[in-house]
DNA sequence: ACTGATTAGTCCTGATTACAAATTAATTAG
DNA sequence: CTAATTAATTTGTAATCAGGACTAATCAGT
């Protein structure tokens, strides 16, 4: 049970007032209080705090005048984040590849790594050398040093325990219940995030991408697995004990024996895998070109896999409708890798989404779909971090960053 | 975007006394401060706002003391609500009857009634009527007036919006986008609140009856259509609208060809209007009482009825799977008259159930039955009510009586 | 019955954080 | 140069908590 102090007060509107300032980018503390609805009193009791603590800096350029006043009056000071405040690390893990971005502290990419090896089914060891060098070397591209670097978040495929950062089943991974948080903290020295990579998608959409307007809505990531990440209310949405949402493990059909998991129709490995795969195909699936080669059969004219194609896209748009059934979000966003199947798997789950979907919620939920770059996963992951350390009040794990000083 | 201020508070603090000493029953300062965290000064402070404005009442029985004490120092002095603090009727509004109770401050029932009238697709001055004249008989019934009522909380099965108290669909309209709680309210010249019936029986667990103890659980409504209430946090979660959630829409199937809505397959309709129905039954339907003559027919042998029960148990079964696996709920509670069908509905559900969940929380989720009487439909609208009415001001301003001094 | 110990509850001070209202600051208009 | 205007800060009031002093009510022991 949340108990309301002055102190939660305090961290709820810093949090708001921060939030404002990064989606703007640069505004002054009038128009703060217009957004937040906060007192101008308390608005520049937290920017005077916020500048103290060097997290944003003010700029005093006239500049450009709000439209509203003549420029008349005292001319209004733009305050913007401080983007050297803080550098975090995002990286993705996926099955044929890690990305790895440092970003600043407003979620601009300092320096991207990508490495294109195959993580699959490992041991956690193995996963945290290659994870703990890509870190090393991401962070040495961007012309800095491990002590610069406050979080390191982690963005994995599966079911991950935001929490305890444990990672409760992935494909890049042999064992259940991972502990990969704290294994990596401890061999960086970092503290460090576990998070799905489709929390850290919508994290992402969120921050910077198709969803910047939008508090409410949902995210399917079609990769190796089928990742569901819900944002409500500008929140991350997690079920009880903070287990990150998995789109995979849904059951379609109406009866044990004629039902099937979700993963084992629509999941990428599952089309790739159909009767068509020839010998080139399960070749370039073995070191994570899977999608690269259908794309090159698709511009063939090879229509082998239309129908797998077809029967994916049909289940996922019954799965997302039913997701749209229980969330009611306006906007509901696809990313992934087996996005490049195009037309063939797009237009039959937009039109079973649509036959799906109950008539009331019809009208107001809009499937877009985002060819998002490697390297937004990753960034998605940065932004969870900088979310956590912006002092998102309703995170479990909310370390001030006041204790720097 | 809520912003926090002192007001907030008091009112999140007074909420959590007040719910405090309402799960208590009766409960000393001392230990509201353990469990709610605050501090004594502000319990002292919150107590005697609550106190002067009547809704709880001190107890000086020194009774039995704390285990912990020795029966030593100053004696506890108990408090507990005030059940004449007000007066709220619950409504349950349902296809072959009609439901009402009236309640005090606690939840408990003062009076109630049921009219065995069917209200199926009918016009809203129809069911208003019949609304009205119950709310007026039970009212009467509990020995007080119309004007002791503060709250009238209407349960409705179907898609309900909450916040305007909108009716989009249910079955016992005619029309879509029904504006009930407003039509009710200017009737009657009493607030009226709309709510989904399973948002009202999820309500109902959490305040008295299986889910006490539980702030995280997934009620499912079998009844003539298929209702769902999520509680999260101890807090209903309403998508995104405000729109109650309904397991009906949901499809199921892979394919658009080969799926259907859960509806269709599960709701007591369709079980009930399935190929072995008799004329009996449909004449029994036609009165509301098929699931009494259903009953009767099991308990004569007739098995007609386990093909159908069994389809439908397990299409359930899978679609409460695919919800825990979204919001993880340690317990899911089945309620509602399709109960009446018993193990061959049952059985097939707990299997299928138990085959579809994903392995992670196979361990951790538990089906619970619940064969809940009428009453707790009326009595969990109420509750919904009661429970606006516990973080409503009430008073005209904070209490802080320090100031008289 | 008196004294001391123990626990419950209230009151007071000082710190924090919010809001509202008044005040100061910076700039343009005339 | 003065007045007007808008921006931002300073001053006064309510709410929280922490901690201590204080009162209230009861029990244990003499």
């Amino acid at each position: 049970m949340k108990t309301a102090d002055p102190e939660l007060m305090r961290a709820i509107n810093r949090f708001h007032v921060l939030d404002t300032i990064r989606r703007a980018g640069s505004i002054s503390r009038v128009e703060i209080g217009e957004r937040t609805q906060l007192s101008a009193t308390t608005i520049s009791a937290i920017t005077a705090a916020l500048l103290d603590d060097e997290l944003i800096t003010p700029h005093h350029e006239g500049g450009l005048r709000s439209d509203s006043n003549g420029n008349r009056g005292r001319p209004r000071v733009m305050l913007t984040l401080n983007a050297s405040a803080a550098r975090v690390v995002g990286a993705k893990i996926a099955t044929n590849r890690l990305v790895f971005v440092v970003t600043d502290f407003q979620g601009d990419i300092l320096a991207h790594l990508t490495l294109p090896v195959r993580v699959d089914r490992l041991p956690l060891p193995v996963v945290a050398d290659l994870v703990e060098d890509g870190v090393r070397r991401c962070v040495l591209d961007a012309g800095l040093a491990l002590a610069d670097i406050h979080t390191v978040a982690l963005a994995v495929p599966g079911v991950v325990e935001h929490g305890s950062g444990r990672v409760r089943s992935s494909p890049v991974f042999r064992d259940v219940d991972v502990p990969l948080a704290t294994y990596i903290a401890e061999r960086l020295g970092i503290a460090t995030i576990a998070e799905s990579d489709a929390n850290a998608m919508a994290m992402a959409q969120h921050w910077f991408g198709r969803a910047r307007d939008c508090d409410d809505f949902v995210l399917v990531s079609m990769e190796e697995g089928l990742g569901l990440g819900v944002m409500h209310g500008g929140q991350l949405f997690r079920g009880a004990r903070e287990l990150s949402l998995d789109l995979g493990h849904m059951m379609m059909g109406v009866s044990t024996v004629q039902s099937e998991r979700l993963s084992d129709i629509a999941s990428e490995r599952a089309i790739l895998d159909g009767e068509h795969a020839d010998l080139r195909l399960r070749e370039a699936m073995r070191v994570g070109r899977g999608m690269n080669h259908v794309q090159r059969l698709l511009a063939e004219g090879d229509d082998g896999f239309t129908a797998t194609a077809s029967r994916a896209g049909e289940a996922l748009g019954i799965a997302i409708a039913n997701l749209v059934g229980l969330f009611a979000p306006p906007r509901v966003i696809l990313v992934g890798s087996s996005l490049a199947l195009g037309r063939s798997l797009l237009d039959p789950l937009q039109a079973s989404f649509e036959r799906a979907l109950s008539a009331p919620l019809r009208e107001v939920s809009q499937i877009i779909i985002d060819e998002a770059g490697d390297e937004l996963w990753a960034r998605g992951a940065a932004a969870v971090a900088l979310s956590e350390l912006y002092g998102s009040p309703w995170s479990t794990t909310g370390p001030a960053l006041r204790s720097t000083l």
